[in-house]
DNA sequence: TACAACATACCAACCAGTCGGTATGTTGTA
DNA sequence: TACAACATACCGACTGGTTGGTATGTTGTA
């Protein structure tokens, strides 16, 4: 009938107040220690707001992973790096993004849909399929650049865009699961680096480090 | 007065079961989404034992991670690939053996410490550390071959045992979050195909793939 | 006045943790 | 060797607080 998006949105409104304070709490806590009063006292609205906008708890959290998906696809979308011309620079470039981005408290820059994918996954299938189709969707931007890069510059049998898309998600969250550990980014700064490297030497590519 | 451990063991007893029990359960589900009553049905105890044994849940979650690092070590230690002369040749074997027993059911090969150091870093300091205890130790084994590898072979400018150690456990930590939302283990398998890719074109080596 | 967007009051189920108790060792000593 | 004193391992009913969820308002606005 229209074209507008399947879920309401207002800004202002009790229901992104809700989004937005579910993923700052589980990203800090978790899903399952996040409690419903928890969550509509950060976001400054009642429970019944909560389950006026949500069917449940659990559809909260996969509505968040969705939004998430939104917040951080455009964050991308709109990011310098894309101005590169040539696909491999494209790519080089989002790892530099990534690097600076992972700055200050750990809970800031590590990702709502990795924390939810890696509790939920045997408790909410609705949170999983989210969350996961966040990550998948993202690895799918870059396998396009990748894919691109390996027509131009070629690549060893079996390396696909996707495969190394995937694996860029992977060394990432990884790298966050261990700065949760360690309390800074210096994990994740680690790991961009080694991805950089694996890349310049797949693509025979000179560059910075 | 004695050598024995700070902790008493018994592998029969109520203890044991409940570790077995909690490295089960919380790998499917998590740990917050677990409760106490479940832990103690499936390890077959009681409540009374339960606490006999632990001072909270959160000394349970702590004593599993302790326990996984023990059970998962001694799978390392006496696996064949440390039968190799070469250190890198120890390193390849290791991910080849990394490989071989990602097979099952997601949560039967996914690991205890990073499912728990992802969810609780935020609501448990000592299930946080005992968790991140895991895997540094782990890396720490790891970084012992690297060290011996890049003495041996060279490597680049800030390329380290350690660093190599983390990230390896970095890639694979991610994969297995890859591996919750697609519901197999081939995002693990094609993480560590890129791995050994990059350690061998890092040491210049020649090998299978 | 009709309906979406909230707020308030409340509930049954569940939760981690407690507590009084038992059964089965272990140890010190006469 | 016998027995008291004590320790360890475990049991399961119980509790007080918390949880996700519901039922019933109120209010703004089209």
């Amino acid at each position: 009938m229209n074209m507008s998006r399947t879920l309401p949105k207002k800004s202002g409104g009790a229901r992104t107040k809700l989004l937005d304070a579910a993923i700052e709490i589980v990203r800090e806590q978790g899903f399952s220690a996040t409690s419903v009063d928890q969550l509509c006292k950060k976001a400054g609205v009642t429970k019944g707001a909560f389950f006026h906008h949500f069917a449940s708890k659990d559809a909260l959290g996969a509505a968040a992973a969705d939004y998430w998906t939104e917040t951080s696809s455009s964050l991308f979308k709109e990011a310098d790096y894309n101005r590169h011309a040539d696909p491999l620079d494209r790519y080089l470039a989002y790892l530099d993004f990534r690097d600076e981005i992972a700055i200050g408290e750990v809970a800031e820059f590590t990702c709502y849909a990795g924390t939810s994918l890696q509790e939920c996954y045997g408790s909410s299938e609705a949170i999983r399929d989210a969350a996961y189709q966040s990550i998948a969707g993202h690895s799918a931007r870059l396998a396009e650049d990748l894919d691109l890069a390996i027509a131009k510059y070629g690549a060893p049998e079996g390396v696909t865009g996707m495969s190394l898309g995937l694996y860029t998600q992977a060394a990432l969250q990884g790298a966050f699961i261990l700065a949760k550990g360690q309390g800074d980014a210096s994990p994740v700064h680690d790991a961009i680096a080694h991805l950089r490297r694996y890349i310049l030497m797949l693509f025979n590519r000179e560059g910075k480090i």
